[in-house]
Parts: structure tokens; C-alpha cells; sequence
RNA sequence: CGGGGUGUAGCGCAGCCUGGUAGCGCAACUGCUUUGGGAGCAGUGGGUCGGGAGUUCGAAUCUCUCCACCCCGACCA
């Protein structure tokens, strides 16, 4: 491809609304442009990138046996009401009517379509097990789009789902998934895990997730430093403390503490630590009144623990602070446990506090020294906080590691819901009906991009692992249209790397090197090689990997030897 | 949906408080010079100042009202 011919179209300056890296250098890249919230198109490099992620996924999932079609993103309500979502679903699910008033959505995943093709198309046992997957957009309404492509309302995913005529075929087929999970992410080059994790509204049981290590991811990944051990930290059970409850030093006191609203300010205000102080989170209640929560300062509140407890309401919700002020009489910063009139579920941890700080349930005042079982009942306890670095690992042994990291892909096993409301039955070896097992499985196509990126950057862009860069090589030749014997050499090495199916990009725009040299940075092309006068004066040329710290001069008749070993497979003589 | 904020040229911004009909840098276009790390000079084009209403002789500026977008608020690929 000669830059002069394609739509380069990269920025000097990061536009404001770009928060994470990612999406800046997508939008400085010139890999996508914005139309409305969550909304994006992928201008020509970026759907390249998208291509190469794709075409990765559709190898490993054809080797693997799983076969593809396409399915409609435009969905008709009755499939969504026969398995039971269309009133399960939230805002979340786009819900639209046709011209004939007939209800329909606009498919954020694709259980209902693909049981319904099951159910007209697969009568026999003999025909499992099955694996339909597809490559295909996705609309989500998103409460909060953000991060560019990394959660966009319309987004591109691989979708796939097994069937079989059992729960130990269901294993073999989701354990098949598993692997080629670890093949495609393998082939991307990024540094991932996999990691078990909750199933959350899709439904079914065993399921894993596959997370792009970042710093800015949005989970968090709890891992024991011994052992394989590694789940999203919302699935992790903390362990109760072993120690005992330290014993109370001195009487409860009330202190004033205007302004003082969150742990931090507390701790700071007092000089006591966050652990000494107590987190209490008012939740509704499943009764549609209010139940307490109440954690250490230094730990959070685990959502998907809190929501099993008994007389939570699920999901969990936070409670209304206009509730709270005419339940409690006080504002949300200074309600604590003591004396409070709600029933209330005490983390662990929180329950082995000794002389703790605690809200007073009057504006600005909180209680000091305050004490379980002296100054109010012994708490009912519960797990319900999320796991910290240094936590006791699963089973007590070894200490937990938090990493953070970006979801990428999702496996389930899903069993027979789908199959079972949806009727979707083949005969068994008995002719008898049997309604399969399922199981779906995600990779985020639109979000591997962002999520490489985010993890492949440096000062000067973006630096692609050489199996998702849109080109393998970037030509830059200096005065390209000045020097007749640039032009020459640079049109040379052009056609021997087309007639080798190198993806090359020639870089012939009549601009300054600098610029040249800095767009093909930003664009995070791999390699790539300068020829100038200068250069081919001396016979050489020059070359320089997108992360090395200089480039080398190296001999000119060299060259095409040298281009042949840095994609040796494609370049093979012969 | 709640809280906070922002809308002025493709991008980044100033002007608004104290009304007088729009400016800067980058980008784009033309010409000349320049050519190994985002060049210089000269010139050109581009904005109903988010929309609507109001106040006023006069509104980017003041008021009201819609709209869009961004950030925070536990949700997924």
C-alpha cells in the first residue's frame, strides 16, 4: 500500500474527551471516528486491525470444529419473551417495533436465535455435538459508553454456542472452547489470563473469562502466588480472620466531625487508619426496605456476595440517600452500627475490630472506641467484601495477588436453559426427546483491539505484536520524490515485498522524514526500513523495530535477506 | 436514571464576568524556499459561536428552555 493512496489520517493533538490511552491513540491513529455516544465507525487502518483479530479467532474456532454462519442482529420479540428474557433483560436490550407494531430488539447476544436454528434444523443425536459460532455486531444500550471502543453500544463480537446431547459432552465441548481460547490469544501476542469467574445474566454454571492484564482494566483478578489459582476477585471467597477480636481499651466517646465524609477524611481527621473505622453502606432490602452493610474502611463491598444474602434485594442496589435521611434521620457519612434501627450484616474482618470509629447516625458526629457486643449486639457476620492484596488464598494456603485486567473473552457452560424453554429437543438413541446441552462462548473482537493497544504503547504510539499490526512493514524512503535513485531503490524493495505478500506500506507522501518517521510510530507499524541517498551513497540501509531504542545501518545489498528473515514463514524461498 | 461539567472552524483553545456582530495555534489549499525527527515565508478558504425563544437599538456574551457530549455513580465482550 503506498501512504500516498491510503486514508492516513492521523492527529497531532489528543482529543479532550479521550480518557484512557487506547482510545486516544485509536482516535490520533486515525483507527476510528466517533458519531454519537458509544458509537463508532473504523476508518481503513482500523478495520485492518479488526480483520487481523477475526481472521486469528476464525482459524482457531474453524480448526476446532466449530462452523460459521451469520445471524440477524435485528431480533423478533417473540424468541426473547419463549426463553423468558424479553421481560428479564434490562434497559440494556434495545427494544424497537416495526412498521406493523410487532416487537423486536436489536441483539446484544445471540442464545435465542441460535436455539431457534437448532430447534428447525437438528433432530438427531447422531448430528451432535454442534458448534454454531458467527463474527457479528452487537448493540448493548450502555448506561455509561465510555472508553471508546472498549465499551461502545455497538460492538463487534464472536459468538458461539455447542450443543450437545449430555452434560459430559457439554464438558468436552466447553473444554475444546478452552483451548482454542488459549490458541487465539496465544496468536494475538498479548499477555493475558484465564480465570474463573461468575456467570452473571447469561445464566449457566462453570464458566471462565479471559482478561488482557492492563493497569487500567476495569476487573480485578485476584491470583494465589502458589499454585494456578486465578478468578475475577468478585467470586473470591475472603476468609474469615484467624485472629480473635482485639479487646476493647477504653469507653466509647462521640466526637464532632464536620465535613468529614468518607473513610479517608475520618481516618485523616482522627489520625486513626482506615482499618479502624467502619464502612457502612445502606442497601435495599428485598422487602423494599433497608438493610446495613458494614465493612472495614480499608476493604469494598463485593455486590454479587451482598446480593445472595438473605433480605438483600437482587440485584443490589444502593439505597436512595433521600431514603436513608428520613429512615435513619442522619445523612450518609456519619451512620454507623451503633445504635442503629436496621438489621445489619457485618463483614468478618469488619467483626474482629476492637475500638473502632464509626459513624454516631447524627450528622457529623462519629462514635470512637465504639465496641461489638458492648456498645451494640455482636453482629451477624457474613463474607461479603472483595479480597485484598496479602489475603489468604483459597483453602488458607499462600497469599493472593491482585492484577487488573481488561475482559476479552467468556466461556460457559449454560446447560439446558435455553434449550428446555425454547424447546429446541433432538431424539436420543432411545427416540427419546432430549434437550440439549449448551454452552456460549464470547471473545469481544471491537475490545481485543483497545485492550492490545492499551497494553502495547509507548511516548510515541501505539506498537502492535506483529500478528494484529495492519502492516508488517513500513517503507520510508527520504526524498522520495526528489532522489531518483531513492525512488528507484525504495520502488524495488516496494514490489519484492508485494511479490512476497508482505502487508508493506510505502510511505511516498512529499512530507518532511520527521513526520514520516512519527506517523509510522503512532500507526505502531513493526518494522521499519529508511533508505535514503545518503544511505545508498554509502550502501546501506537503515532499520529499526518499533520497540527498539535505535536503529542500524546495515549493508544495502543486504536487503531483500534481510526483509526475507523478519517474517521468515511467509518468505521462505521457493 | 441521579450528581458534576462542557458545547465557539477538522483538532486544541481564547473571547463571555464588564453586550457593539469572532480570534489564536495546529490541520487544509496555493506559491516559493527547505528536506534524517512533527520546517520557514507569503497568501487563501472555512464558523447562522449546539438548537429555539426572550431581554435589548444591538446577544458568542445576559435570561429561559430544549439538545448533544464528557466525567463520577458496581457492569460486561
Amino acid at each position: 500500500m503506498r501512504a500516498s493512496r491510503f486514508h492516513l489520517a492521523t492527529l497531532k493533538e489528543t482529543p479532550v474527551d479521550a480518557e484512557i490511552i487506547s482510545h486516544q491513540l485509536m482516535l490520533r491513529a486515525g483507527m476510528i471516528r466517533r458519531h454519537a455516544a458509544g458509537i463508532y465507525s473504523w476508518l481503513p487502518l482500523g478495520l485492518r486491525i479488526l480483520r487481523k483479530v477475526e481472521q486469528i479467532i476464525r482459524e482457531e474456532m474453524d480448526r476446532a470444529g466449530a462452523l460459521e454462519l451469520l445471524m440477524p442482529s435485528f431480533q423478533p420479540a417473540e424468541l426473547w419473551q419463549e426463553s423468558g428474557r424479553w421481560d428479564q433483560f434490562g434497559p440494556e436490550l434495545l427494544r424497537l417495533r416495526d412498521r406493523h407494531d410487532r416487537d423486536a430488539c436489536i441483539g446484544p447476544t445471540h442464545e435465542e436465535i441460535v436455539t431457534d436454528i437448532f430447534r428447525r434444523e437438528v433432530n438427531s443425536y447422531r448430528q451432535l455435538p454442534l458448534n454454531f459460532y458467527q463474527i457479528q455486531t452487537k448493540f448493548r444500550d450502555e448506561i455509561r459508553p465510555r472508553f471508546g471502543v472498549m465499551r461502545s453500544r455497538e460492538f463487534i463480537m464472536k459468538d458461539a454456542y455447542s450443543f450437545d446431547i449430555d452434560k459430559d459432552g457439554m464438558q468436552r465441548s466447553y473444554d475444546i472452547m478452552d483451548q482454542a481460547y488459549i490458541n487465539i490469544f496465544d496468536r494475538f501476542g498479548l499477555d493475558y489470563r484465564a480465570v474463573s469467574a461468575d456467570s452473571g445474566a447469561i445464566g449457566g454454571s462453570t464458566s471462565q473469562e479471559f482478561h488482557v492484564l492492563a493497569d487500567s482494566g476495569e476487573d480485578a483478578i485476584a491470583f494465589s502466588e502458589q499454585g494456578d489459582f486465578a478468578a475475577n476477585i468478585e467470586t473470591v471467597e475472603a476468609l474469615p480472620p484467624a485472629t480473635e477480636r482485639s479487646a476493647a481499651s477504653a469507653e466509647m466517646q462521640t466526637v464532632d466531625t464536620p465535613g468529614m465524609y468518607t473513610i479517608e477524611d475520618l481516618a485523616n481527621g482522627l489520625g486513626v487508619s482506615a482499618q479502624q473505622c467502619m464502612k457502612t453502606l445502606i442497601v435495599e432490602a428485598e422487602d423494599g426496605g433497608l438493610v446495613a452493610l458494614v465493612l472495614r474502611g480499608d476493604h469494598e463491598l463485593n455486590a454479587l456476595k451482598a446480593e445472595r444474602l438473605d433480605g438483600v434485594a437482587s440485584p443490589l442496589r444502593l439505597a436512595q440517600r433521600e431514603q436513608i435521611t428520613t429512615t435513619l434521620g442522619s445523612d450518609i457519612g456519619s451512620i454507623g452500627p451503633v445504635g442503629l434501627n436496621l438489621k445489619a450484616i457485618v463483614d468478618h474482618s469488619a467483626a474482629v475490630v476492637g475500638d473502632f470509629v464509626c459513624g454516631a447516625n447524627q450528622d457529623d458526629k462519629h462514635f470512637i472506641n465504639a465496641n461489638w457486643g458492648r456498645d451494640c449486639d455482636e453482629p451477624v457476620t457474613a463474607d461479603i467484601r472483595n479480597v485484598i492484596d496479602g489475603d489468604p488464598g483459597p483453602g488458607g494456603t499462600g497469599q493472593l495477588k491482585i492484577l487488573r485486567g481488561i475482559e476479552v473473552g467468556h466461556i460457559f457452560q449454560l446447560g439446558q436453559k435455553y434449550s428446555e424453554s425454547m424447546k429446541a429437543a433432538v431424539l436420543d438413541e432411545n427416540g427419546k426427546g432430549v434437550a440439549p446441552f449448551m454452552g456460549c462462548y464470547g471473545i469481544g473482537v471491537t475490545r481485543v483491539v483497545a485492550a492490545a493497544i492499551e497494553q502495547n504503547h509507548d511516548e510515541q504510539g501505539i506498537i502492535w505484536p506483529a500478528t494484529l499490526a495492519p502492516f508488517q512493514l513500513a517503507i520510508c524512503p527520504i526524498n522520495y520524490h526528489k532522489s531518483e535513485a531513492v525512488k528507484q531503490a525504495t520502488d524495488d524493495l516496494y514490489q519484492q515485498c508485494l511479490a512476497r505478500g508482505l502487508e508493506v506500506l510505502l510511505d511516498d507522501r512529499a512530507l518532511r522524514p520527521g513526520v514520516i518517521f512519527s506517523d509510522m510510530e503512532l500507526i505502531g507499524i513493526p518494522h521499519r526500513i529508511v533508505l535514503s541517498e545518503r544511505g545508498i551513497t554509502a550502501q546501506q540501509f537503515e532499520y529499526k523495530g518499533r520497540s527498539d531504542d535505535s536503529a542500524q545501518e546495515l549493508p544495502l545489498d543486504e536487503l531483500i535477506a534481510f526483509v526475507d528473515k523478519l517474517y521468515p514463514d511467509q518468505c521462505a524461498p521457493g
